[in-house]
DNA sequence: TCCCGATTCAAACAGTCGTTTCAAACGGTC
DNA sequence: GACCGTTTGAAACGACTGTTTGAATCGGGA
């Protein structure tokens, strides 16, 4: 259209490099992996089914790459929270620590603009996948920080065995997975509207009821344990 | 072993048509449907590839009778529950609606006897499935009961919108798929031992755990909304 | 202009998928 | 024993998958 200048229109401001990751977040989220062929993925990228193979060795190399850039924020993030709850004299509560853990990953959508939404579903597909290269792939990923979040949750409830633990983690990752894969959005679910009218609706109001759900699960399921135990051993105590 | 009588060991009891549907709940609960080729299926069922066509027609033919069959007893279930709720003078609470709905997913572990553990994860992996195809039969199955749910869910906990019951439930179900996939089983996730040594250990703890943690969190997202939407009332109020 | 490495492209490869076909085997009934 | 519909079996079909190949194209230095 416009005739003189250089860049009237981004022209083709990324790389097919980028255009493959791009798409790839978009379409392993949407459709998952194994839903999601080449061909369909470099189309979407405006390029060649040898370009993956050329600048990723195969379509797990690009998993891989998809899974490494997404996840070293959120991990960057959540190392960093870690840090400073720990900086402080007393151990961080059980509520910090879900509020530590769940807005490094809601603040994808807002960290990467326009396919936020894409990028967050990625993430919360991972969790679910079956394949076991996949999960190896990003548990590679996640092992780091996941230990650190483990002991410290240990610390913030007493009285909760090791299981007792795992499962409160696994529950909030779960839920955080639930929530940023968009799932169970009754009918409309494999596309949805990305933008959200109404203010920060979204990103307040539906994190805020996440972390109130994911503290109140905890909290109440360390109690119930403790109570439990505690039935138990005075049972024992008392024949 | 025994020479004489007419059913010493169970010679072949089970029909081809019960066989390829064990064999699917098994292998669509480990890897995934698109992970599961027919020709392994019927390989474990010691059939023929035709025989799939023949009984059901297609693949997905045998996905809708695995989720029928499995779902159908969990449905009723929940059916009758509700009935036995709402006979009751009071409405239910929360609590006794989470339980409800939890103790027939779980209880599927008992009733199916030794490959328990495949039905519950089966179900539990439909929920995540990204193929709208397999999520339109599953929800065809659920529809009905979830209707009844979210009705019961939003009397329960008034002051909470429909979209905070939706996420209530939401969460609830998630949870529930989430226990009962087995998902997040760190390393050795794909095959676990399915005997469980110590007594109604799995049985009754856990579950009681995990009712614990979904009444927890629905009750403090409850009340977390209702504190937000009166603190933002008394906010407008005050200008 | 020539050349060179880097990148893109169309085409073909081997393998697997779900489905179809048709003949063989089975189990009662006349 | 002959016949029947029902069920099983081996083999082939077409349509996909991810991967590989080799030639065409591009953008800069010599």
């Amino acid at each position: 259209m416009t005739a003189h200048d250089d860049q009237p229109v981004p022209r083709e401001t990324r790389t097919t490099r980028e255009r493959l990751i791009d798409s790839a977040v978009r379409l392993f989220g949407q459709r998952g992996i194994e839903g999601t062929s080449l061909r369909a993925l470099t189309e979407a990228a405006r390029t060649n089914i040898a370009a993956v193979n050329y600048h990723f060795g195969s379509k797990d190399g690009l998993l891989r790459a998809v899974i490494e850039q997404t996840m070293q924020a959120v991990n960057d993030e959540r190392r960093r929270r870690l840090d400073e709850l720990e900086s402080e004299p007393q151990p961080p509560s059980a509520a910090a620590l879900v509020r530590a853990f769940v807005e490094p990953g809601t603040g994808l959508v807002a960290e990467h603009g326009p396919n936020g939404p894409d990028v967050a579903r990625f993430i919360g597909r991972m969790i679910g996948e079956p394949d076991p290269k996949v999960r190896q792939i990003f548990a590679d990923q996640v092992d780091a920080v996941e230990g650190r979040y483990l002991t410290a949750l240990g610390r913030a409830l007493p009285g909760l065995d090791e299981e007792g633990v795992r499962f409160a983690y696994t529950s909030m990752l779960g839920l955080l997975s639930l929530h940023q894969s968009g799932a169970f959005a009754t009918v409309e679910w494999p596309q949805r509207q990305t933008s959200r009218p109404e203010g920060d609706r979204s990103g307040t109001a539906d994190r805020e009821r996440l972390i109130a759900f994911i503290t109140g699960g905890i909290l109440a399921a360390a109690t119930a344990e403790t109570a439990t135990s505690a039935r138990e051993e005075a049972r024992r105590a008392s024949r």
